[in-house]
DNA sequence: AGAAAAAAGTTGACGTATCAACTAATTTAA
DNA sequence: TTAAATTAGTTGATACGTCAACTTTTTTCT
């Protein structure tokens, strides 16, 4: 998507971070996910890709791994206090950009756009079978 | 996209292509397309890319080169006679997959879709600067 | 309790998208 | 006409999306 372009350039720039990995800051940061599972439910992002992306913000020191007490196949998530300040300063300026972006779309259309994409996956999904 | 999952099913059992190489022969088969740069602009697609899957196509026999007479730097591209088999037995496949998934959706909320897009993609543009 | 199934993560493979730097050939413009 | 700019295409790097196979741990079921 070209449409990502300058939310790439500004974490790059701001944070050093990728698009995938803001994300999953800003999951743990705003949101009660706390383990990569739950990451995926609420995006539906692979685990696979998931994986790499978390291993790849231990490695630079945003996120720490712990080992749940109660149930050792999961890992508990905390960011560091490096991750939380990056994602305090470029909240704002990702919120900008999603406001500058939908600006020019009225109610109709982002409905529409929602309701249709809804529509597609479902046919998709639907026709699964005929193959 | 999990939207392009059957087409890329249909087309890896029935021919074996991936969902570029089979674009890349349709514009071959289908319009006069004759070398890269032709389907760069038809398409928007990325001229690296591009270079890679017509490179992957002329491998597997899908296509041959031949350098342009009049301007060297120029390869025209013509499909092999396998391609266009597998072209014409895959064509409506991949037509009956796009009208079922279109025909779930009525010609508002099309319309409001290509349109919306358009905008965003205008929004995207408009505000490169403010980075 | 023990076997089977399911869940959490990891890893490998492949396809796709975008950006950038580069060569070689052609066009433009001083 | 020669230097500069443009165009065609190649190659490298990185990010992202999806599928599949696999290990380990937990849950379910009989």
């Amino acid at each position: 998507m070209r449409l990502n372009a300058q939310a790439i350039r500004i974490l790059k720039r701001n944070a050093g971070l990728t698009l995938t990995q803001w994300r999953v800051i800003a999951l743990l940061a705003g949101t009660d996910c706390r383990n990569s599972s739950d990451i995926e439910r609420q995006i539906g992002m692979d685990k696979g890709q998931l994986s790499r992306t978390i291993r790849g913000l231990a490695d630079a020191g945003y996120v720490k791994f712990k080992t749940d007490a109660k149930d050792h196949r999961k890992s508990n998530l905390k960011l560091t206090a490096k991750a939380q300040k990056i994602y305090d300063q470029t909240l704002p300026l990702m919120r900008n950009r999603q406001r500058s972006l939908f600006a020019h779309l009225d109610e109709t259309e982002i409905k529409a756009i929602y309701s249709a994409l809804e529509k597609l996956e479902r046919a998709a999904q639907l026709s699964e079978d005929e193959l």
